[in-house]
DNA sequence: TCTGACGTTGACGTTAACGTCAATCAGTAC
DNA sequence: GTACTGATTGACGTTAACGTCAACGTCAGA
């Protein structure tokens, strides 16, 4: 036998909400503004592996400052349910559009972190020269 | 002469809403707040090009999904004012902390970029299915 | 001097994204 | 049955980040 952990087939909503470290309240309101789709058991929401990876991808939007509007977006752009040409073609525009938002916040955030290493250098010298401030150093 | 355009020495609020597309109303806000500080000539805010970089700062860290408390913080980060040691190994803490917040939002920008190409593939699929839907499709 | 463009300060309104609370129901444990 | 746990649906409250509007100041140009 093997002691593999299974993946659950459904879950809760305070299972997902533990896992996800976010409130209850917060998955309600998801499934209410559709972003979500629950089944009922007797009113009670049930939650398949599918929808926990669109909680994932709802979460991690919001952490790189997308709306939920957009996350939304975002997420009906994996499926092609749309099947005529038309339809198709404006879904590509889209994926390609926020390509450029992503690639441009990518951009962003590399620049940021070299800006937070000049300011960690600066930082450094400034506790070094705390540290020995008579030591080799000449002032004119 | 030469006709190399210098950069100006000071902005009035309405050419800064120009240049970054926002209004004169959120730039204000963020001087109430204290993210920017302004000279004041008459009663009317005039901005030094250091106080332009921290609205470029602002808006790039909304962008990335950062709060305005945020952006204050790191602003605060570039330059070293405090003296002491002790606050000096505070700001070097925050700093790499915000570089692990920075190197997540970057390894998720990658993995939404990721997902992004299957998506334009699939549609890509879906659209060449389409144009062409007899020829050469062998079905079970 | 009057006008118009541009600025100011309140003060209140708005939207997104939940938080909070109350009343209620459904399954389990004793 | 009863008590407890965890879920449900309203309904209203809250916070951040501005928008909107009114009333007013200021300064250059005709």
């Amino acid at each position: 036998m093997n002691n593999i952990e299974k993946p659950p087939a459904a879950y809760s909503i305070s299972e997902l909400a533990n896992e996800f470290d976010i409130t209850t309240r917060a998955i309600r309101f998801y499934d209410e503004q559709g972003l979500l789709s629950s089944d009922r058991r007797s009113g009670v929401r049930i939650y398949s592996p599918a929808e926990r990876i669109k909680l994932k991808l709802i979460l991690r939007g919001k952490r790189l400052g997308f709306s939920l509007g957009e996350s939304r977006e975002i997420i009906n752009m994996y499926d092609p349910s749309s099947e005529n040409s038309k339809q198709l073609q404006f879904l590509l525009d889209r994926i390609r559009e926020k390509r450029q938002q992503l690639e441009r916040k990518r951009r962003e955030v590399n620049s940021m972190l070299k800006d937070l290493n000049t300011a960690e250098l600066n930082c450094i010298t400034a506790l070094s020269e705390l540290a020995v401030p008579t030591r080799q150093k000449n002032r004119k």
